[in-house]
DNA sequence: AGGCGTCTTGACGGGTCCTTGACGCCCGCC
DNA sequence: GGCGGGCGTCAAGGACCCGTCAAGACGCCT
């Protein structure tokens, strides 16, 4: 699911999250103390931190403080502190929760998760670009030469599943049901219309296409 | 700095929060129940929710599953109950954050803090320009060649609804739900008689539109 | 209570989009 | 060489959607 980098001094508990984060479907990278920490996160590239306040060597505020500047990721903060004022200075210090031990595992994993939830940072790359014209998955806008064309809802439905699956082969009845709904299976007709559709409107020579490739008795396909 | 919903039917609490969210530089919005939490959450366009989960009508939950369709913004929870199933519950159901009562009034400023740090929502200028009008997110105000111009509640919420998407498509459901609520989901005439009213008040040539574009069976968009 | 502005609701005309059928072409197969 | 299936193209009908207008309902302020 995504990467966790783990810091804590405590040989037992790191084992424990480290088996229950694996279970939760994420990959684990652990670190004892402060400058392997600082060094793990530099080398794995995690997609968030869970870091330990009570570490031997460096204070884990100043881990956090070196974290900081570079990485952009979630930073949830384990402390055995329960003072406030402990929470206000690790959270302004760029944290992005704070939990007290003892904790809960279950609670611990929820708020993993919600942490991460929001963090869609490089959701990939949402926009395709080929020489003649662009798709903006996000914004819902093709256009072609620079000039934005207009796209109707079934043409739009039609062409962003095959660029959402760009490159590979999509087959018509998979097309078919996923544009039209699961009874027009059949109706491979409606894609020999709107497939000529796209292809008047988007390629540079609509009678050979380069973009939308038809595999005959199979599928259709989007390369870029 | 950023608009707050409160929502507590604590009395006592909730003055103790506007005061202190007010000081802390904050614009507040108070609800006392969950009904009229959910109508101010989509008339004043919160940044951020303060949601207390004991609720007289609705219970805390389901003000967040009301919520979480169409308010993509950090919604930080209150409660009195401690258990973690309860934390895991509301913080998979769509919370950023899950604070028990009595809390400590520095540490929920903190977590406010935090919360909303990692909302980038309305980057930099909350102002957008066209050639024709200029329309001023923070200030809630709209001007036509440099005069001011009066718009109604629904006008308001329907336009920023858009400007804030500025080019990306909105489709019909996405702003029903967010203007008038989850339960208008199939009410397309508001949207047609209200962007005629925009437009009328907007568009150098309302005929034509140039902004506040139409795409047929999808939604519409507003092009800078 | 009255008046005003705002929101809701309904109806209508015009335009767009979807559906459907027919036709010709190309290819592989008999 | 003839044949059939799959594909591309075109056009027309009808359903659906949009813009527009106006009247009624509602809440708020005076």
């Amino acid at each position: 699911m995504s990467r966790v980098l783990v810091v804590d001094d405590d040989v037992q508990l790191l084992r424990a999250l480290r088996i229950t984060l694996r279970a939760a479907g994420h990959e684990v990278v652990t670190a004892p103390d402060g400058t392997t920490a600082l060094r793990e996160a530099a080398a794995a590239h995690p997609d968030v931190v869970v870091l330990d306040l009570g570490l031997p060597d460096l204070d884990g505020t100043e881990v956090l403080a070196g974290l900081r500047p570079w990485f952009t990721g979630p930073v949830l903060v384990l402390s055995a502190r329960a003072d406030s004022r402990d929470k206000v200075d690790a959270l302004d210090a760029g944290a992005d929760d704070y939990v007290t031990k003892p904790f809960d595992m279950d609670e611990l994993l929820a708020r993993l998760r919600a942490v991460v939830r929001r963090r869609p940072d490089t959701p990939g790359e949402p926009v395709v670009v080929t020489e003649h014209f662009t798709v903006d998955l996000a914004a819902r806008q093709v256009t072609v030469d620079g000039v934005p064309v207009r796209l109707t809802p079934t043409e739009w439905a039609l062409l962003s599943e095959l660029v959402r699956a760009s490159g590979r082969l999509v087959g018509q009845r998979q097309l078919l049901q996923s544009v039209w709904g699961p009874a027009y299976e059949t109706e491979t007709n409606y894609l020999r219309v709107y497939l000529a559709q796209l292809r008047r409107k988007l390629e540079p020579d609509p009678a050979h296409p380069r973009y939308l490739h038809t595999e005959p008795g199979m599928g259709y396909r989007f390369t870029p």
